[in-house]
DNA sequence: TTTAAATGTCTATTGATATAGACAACCATA
DNA sequence: TATGGTTGTCTATATCAATAGACATTTAAA
């Protein structure tokens, strides 16, 4: 970690900045050996600023819950995680990730019934205007929110599928309640972007930060669509891992 | 788009918040109907915030390039624009999107001789402290840069690389012309992060501005890994679609 | 027990950010 | 040509962000 150079007058503050490249650093596993992350006066160094502003980062940190100061001895590193999320043809929340976290738990925030548009008519192979089950869900691991779904359904064959949902909090298994024995991943599309409102509250974010987009459609095993969904990810969370 | 909230004192300046929203929505479409912004006012009430600051939020998307305000009538939108980039066992960078635009070029930024880490070792298969070789490229579309990659190859069956990607300007070409017929993606890492130093000259971008890195093994018809690499696009020009 | 090294707290100052208001300059159109 | 709507420019003020320096407090090791 050689001299790192700051951007100043970007609209973005130091501390800031700063903050997010030492959360990078500590999900790379820079400060592994010792578990602190190096004294103020050092990082102030590194970073050519002021210690005081070097504080302002820790303490942005320490609220995430990533670091946590202790007088007389340094900063001790809380927290590291970023977990990896496989995308292939089996790709599923919990499943997926199971191995790497204590506890996963999806939970529905809303859902309604939509009209399908063009767009969402035509992923799904059914007729612009036909309705459709929309379930909005938030995934959590160890206690941690780290995904914002929204997820369309045909209506005629998943009418009460957020009721199931509700009950058995997978999609999967909600799916093989109503005849859906099985399923795949056709097609995934990766973008990245600012968190919006939305993200900052239920990903618990701070402005600035960045959300992994993932829009993905899942067939069954006769390749009908069943699902369309628009996936959220806080960035410095996971990763996505593709196997060919 | 309703009334949108603005998160205050976070470092973030309320200025660069509303320029990436601004940003956004331009990518998404919301205002192909007129192709301008619109008028300044109606901004500052949206946003809630003050007319000169949403004034600075325009004049930084002016600065990228992305609208251009004209007195008295408005401002217009200039240019938008996300190129999808597909992943697959067959990713390569000029052909995935030779389609989408007109011309892609790739230059070399700089090439050179690195020992293996222990992580570069693992993926390549080889023994940690084996030569290797390091291409750093800069891809461009249209004219505009979309990613910036370094790339190592094992310098033994490769070691003059370098060389031939100066010539032909393309990694399968310097493959083929070095006894690797074919070669297929094995793995790709995906994350997302702010954009450093390097990618705010190379890809002609701004503080705050996010990249999408991507982290690829790919390995001849036998298996063997020749090549890792990591790539950093501009995430407002990309999308990466994964075909499972 | 002393000392060095680390975080915690305070004051003061400068520059960037945001608000507020007023008016000029320009464009399209009635 | 007159008018309404839009961007451009200016002044003034308040708050946030960053620097600078000094010193207190705590911890671990000499």
């Amino acid at each position: 970690m050689a001299g790192q150079r700051i951007q100043r007058q970007t609209g973005v503050a130091l501390w800031r900045q700063i903050a997010d490249r030492i959360r990078t650093s500590i999900n790379h596993g820079d400060f592994d050996e010792n578990g602190m992350v190096p004294p103020e006066t050092t990082l102030a160094l590194q970073f050519g600023v002021n210690r005081h502003t070097i504080r302002s980062a820790l303490a942005a940190l320490a609220q995430e819950g990533i670091v946590r100061a202790v007088q007389g001895r340094g900063t001790l590193i809380e927290r590291k995680e970023r977990l990896s999320f496989p995308i292939s043809r089996r790709t599923r929340f919990s499943q997926g990730i199971g191995d790497q976290v204590r506890e996963t738990r999806s939970m529905l925030l809303a859902s309604g019934e939509d009209v399908a548009s063009s767009e969402l008519a035509k992923q799904l192979r059914i007729e612009p205007g036909a309705p459709l089950i929309r379930l909005e869900t938030l995934g959590h691991a160890d206690h941690r929110p780290v995904s914002r779904a929204t997820s369309w359904f045909p209506a005629d064959r998943f009418g009460n599928i957020a009721e199931i949902y509700r009950v058995t909090g997978s999609i999967t298994k909600a799916f093989k309640e109503l005849g859906v024995a099985d399923y795949v991943r056709v097609v995934t599309e990766i973008t990245a972007t600012h968190a919006d409102e939305g993200d900052l509250t239920d990903l618990q974010l701070s402005p600035g930060a960045i959300v992994l987009v993932a829009q993905a459609l899942n067939a069954d095993l006769d390749n009908v669509p069943v699902q369309y969904s628009i996936s959220r990810f806080a960035a410095d969370r996971v990763r996505f891992t593709v196997e060919n």
